[in-house]
DNA sequence: GATGAATGAGCGTTCATTCAT
DNA sequence: TATGAATGAACGCTCATTCAT
């Protein structure tokens, strides 16, 4: 048997990191289809093109797969919002900045971030991962809360504060869902619907007031 | 041996409407404890007290009896809100009244309906059923604030309610789901922050106003 | 409560004897439609019109009552069978009324004893019950034949005869079988080709030879 | 602890076609020996030497590893009788070669074949597979009568023709199940009696009118 | 590094069969 | 007599996971 000359790549014997990255891609598709239990790992590994050993090896046990697909996706979700509102901005634009970053976020992963979301709710190994994530959201929506109104020489109990950015964050996932399922729709447009009950509250929207990007 | 006092009663032999209630408060026990993939027909027929088989012949497949924990609790649910919000009264009283019904069923079946309805999403079969709870609710949020908007003259996009209602309606659910998962949180308490968030918008609430209950 | 006055037909509490024939009739019905196995008590209680215990308490086991269908069907058609060939007639003659006979019962029970039949093959617990109807079956045949050469003096080996027999049978159940799948085959007509087959055999069918009933 | 010997072999890690034909091999035997349902995946599986997984991962389905075991031996039966009969012969000398090739398949396949097409029949998930190869063996018969007609012009209707074939296969496969009852008994002398009885007919064999190979 | 071969363990479902009334 | 209620025991099938090459 002569040696095998190398010359048409053959796809094969990728560096590690670039195959891990392909395995990701194919349990995020495949999750997000079929959701956590639905989904089985014979799958994800066909869709990589990869043997299922190989999933085992590089990325370990499913719980553990999936653990991988809630950090990456949520890395960077999370950086594409990190710097959309400096603190020296005004309330409601630093609101609406936020707001338009993740529904920006959100339409361009449609498929990918946001039914993976909806997936790690109601697994219960993964409560974790996902409280903590969306915790890290509801800080960021209480800090601006509460600077905002530290700017002002006023001040508002924790727990009042929490509880109203955990409103919001729910309303906003709960647009989110809704993007994810009307492949039509306009992010930005969805995030300025939600910028308008989310800071005029329904009695002004009632009243005739509107909330409009750009002062 | 001695003769067996027949006092105790021996919880055998019940007749077909008691084992169904059984059956399915078991199971909505179980499906919210484990989620719907990983919850056993073994786990939810030995703790209704009875053998598998007869989960089968009252309630049937796996799938059928989930979707009857769901026509329950949603039954229950939608009774308990179904009054609560009578078209005279002004808008604001309206969402009020419908919200403390709201968390007031969600606080008295914490672990009833609450993770159930957590469960639903995300397991495909029962998109169907749950979106249909869901669209009833967000129906009767638009409906509200259509009627208030005619009112005074003016009217909206469909499409407009629709998303606002959405969100209102998602901004519930979350802080639903806080509340569940905070087991000496205060339903009423809850209700009135939601209320806040709703009614006045994050603008006005930063700004020091406050909604209360009655005026 | 008072005595329940019996003058319209309740149609319960029948007398065993005419139960037992409902039963009989519901079970012939299912095993033919679903095979033995695939049957289950359930159905043909329900058929029947009574309650599985009743089944059990009349007819016993399901294999019993399977047997049980055996016995009736069979017997019924050894008696349809039974005085149609007359020793003194020539053995074409006898034959050929054996045959008739034999399609005659088998046009009219064409659901019940022809597929019931074809169910016994094959399940090993009735293979004793089928071995001894086909073996009464292969006895008339053999006798008549036996009787046939007898009467002209000559004499056959036992093998030889019962192989043929055999045959003669198992071509029969075949066209038996045929006759079942067709349902608007003629019986008399498919009783006439086998006749042609058994008693001139291929060579003479060929050679342009035909046989007639009556002569 | 010894340094194991690598002399047995282990039958381990076989490569796929080989544990193919065992579970094939395995089936044949279990399905034959307690009917299509009464077999158990385990004791396939088992009888193989192999685990359950394995079975259903090479050959599927419980009725689609049936109808694997059905095509290998029909085939191997078809494969048996092909060239036995060639056209230019004479009409007996083809019918005679085709038996013969019939019965010796079935002797030597006794536990084999004959009781699993024993299975098949009743079963009516298969009735189309083995409806169809049936029909192969009819049309075969078939086409040697109508070859012979039409060789001495005449002609016959096709429906005459289909149903005298169908009585012969019938009885052919009615003492191939004798055949395979009688493990004592010869497939060659078998064939013999099938062969007087199918081309002289009852008449001429109570005649005294015997046919014999070879003249 | 990469994979075909292999399995332990478990789950949903069904069914013949029997109490207790 | 007649039945609704109840179950033990299997069976088909799947899947995450691991050897051995």
């Amino acid at each position: 048997m002569l040696a095998r000359v190398s010359t048409a790549p053959t796809f094969k014997r990728l560096p590690r990191a670039v195959r891990e990255q392909q395995m990701l891609d194919a349990a995020v598709k495949v999750f997000s289809r079929r959701g956590f239990h639905a989904a089985s790992m014979d799958e994800i590994a066909e869709d990589a093109g990869i043997s299922k050993p190989m999933v085992y090896a590089y990325l370990g046990t499913k719980e553990e797969l999936f653990v991988a697909c809630l950090h990456r996706e949520g890395t960077r979700m999370m950086q594409a919002i990190a710097g959309a509102a400096a603190p020296e901005l005004p309330a409601d634009e630093r609101l609406w900045r936020g707001l338009r970053a993740f529904f920006g976020f959100v339409g361009a992963h449609r498929d990918g971030w946001a039914v993976l979301y909806r997936q790690a709710r109601g697994e219960q190994p993964f409560a974790g991962e996902l409280a903590g994530m969306r915790a890290r959201l509801v800080d960021i929506v209480a800090g601006m809360l509460d600077h905002a109104l530290r700017a002002e020489g006023r001040e508002a109990g924790e727990t009042d504060l929490e509880v109203v950015a955990y409103a919001l964050v729910g309303a906003t996932e709960s647009l989110a869902d809704w993007l994810a399922d009307h492949p039509d729709a306009d992010p930005e447009k969805t995030a300025t619907r939600m910028m308008n009950v989310a800071w005029l509250g329904a009695g002004q929207l009632l009243a005739g007031a509107t909330w409009r990007p750009g002062r």
